[in-house]
DNA sequence: CACATTCTATACCGATCGGTATAATAATTG
DNA sequence: CAATTATTATACCGATCGGTATAGAATGTG
């Protein structure tokens, strides 16, 4: 949808509270009514936004954090799927990042919460899974998850700012590098 | 000052737009002439935060920086440095995460440029520095200072919400970990 | 005391914010 | 064709935004 992608680009370039309904709207051809009859409210088009975008991108998540005995394989698919999703989707990634450390109590940071709760929860019960089978992990798996997640943000900013290419030897060097403060 | 204080709190808890010039001013017991007076506009009063907090911590940091022949040990004193800091700044180290990575257009993040920047810079040269005398570390100092920066605020942000402690030994493992996928 | 300067409060400004009431239009349906 | 529904535009709303003109109070200085 037009609208979807023109607000998008709006407030990843500007931030969502600098950017005004009226703006949305013009840059997009369409009047504020039609904006409230979709979407019902400039945070209902945040959430819209979100959904689209993120929906699809952690269910691709939950299929390749399925842990099948291969610690690498999977962070490397996870890695994989990261680069791209934010190399093909590099407007909404910039909004994503801006808001994900955003303060607790804005209203942009409730928006995306549930998704990034579950994108959180589901890294953590794939270590929980490793552990299992790696015994030295145990009581680690916050940190893991959560390094691991800096870890890919890191890099897809990295993408994002053209400073690296997606190559898999360099995802495999990351990976690798990752895996040995693991089991070390 | 009361009202740098006061200013910090509630933009670290709400955002920067989300917060009024009146709110400050009611929370601080102050008027908004008095505001004005000092500060000239809402950007200074973020600015005067900004550089109030971010110029004592950015010269420790070049101290620390100062690269003598030991790898390791230097990264160590920027990871004790870096996570004291966000520890006894908690207020203040959650505004900068949430304006680190906002909007390039944004006028936030254009306010706290030139700090972030000397920051990188100075990353940067340390690994620069090292990379003389680590000749397999040429041509990636700039992917190893954006990922052991990553690495900084990653644990910074679990220090912040109270995952993990500040202790040396955990100090020690994240950076010989991160040594690890240096010289490998 | 007189005087100059710094500071602070009352009251106000235009602009813009998110959101909406009303009604005309376009599209569906009988 | 008639009638109902979904969609869109004009014009407007109260509230709040950042910022300020004016003047009174406080402070220091001769």
């Amino acid at each position: 949808m037009l609208i979807l992608q023109t607000a998008c680009q709006l407030f990843s370039q500007q931030g969502f509270d600098a950017v005004g309904v009226q703006e949305i709207c013009e840059t997009a051809g369409f009047t504020k009514p039609t904006l409230y009859h979709y979407f019902g409210s400039k945070q209902g088009l945040l959430a819209a936004i979100v959904e689209h975008y993120l929906t699809p991108f952690n269910q691709q998540l939950n299929s390749a954090l399925h842990y099948q005995g291969d610690v690498q394989t999977s962070l490397r698919n996870i890695f994989n799927l990261y680069l791209d999703f934010a190399d093909h989707n590099a407007r909404f990634f910039r909004l994503w990042m801006s808001i994900r450390l955003s303060p607790i109590q804005s209203t942009t940071y409730q928006t995306i919460l549930p998704y990034t709760q579950k994108h959180q929860t589901d890294l953590l019960n794939f270590f929980r899974n490793v552990s299992t089978q790696h015994g030295n992990l145990l009581g680690r798996e916050l940190i893991l998850a959560t390094s691991f997640q800096g870890l890919l943000f890191t890099y897809a900013s990295m993408v994002l700012q053209g400073e690296i290419e997606i190559t898999q030897p360099r995802i495999h060097q990351a990976v690798h590098q990752f895996m040995h403060g693991i089991f070390s």
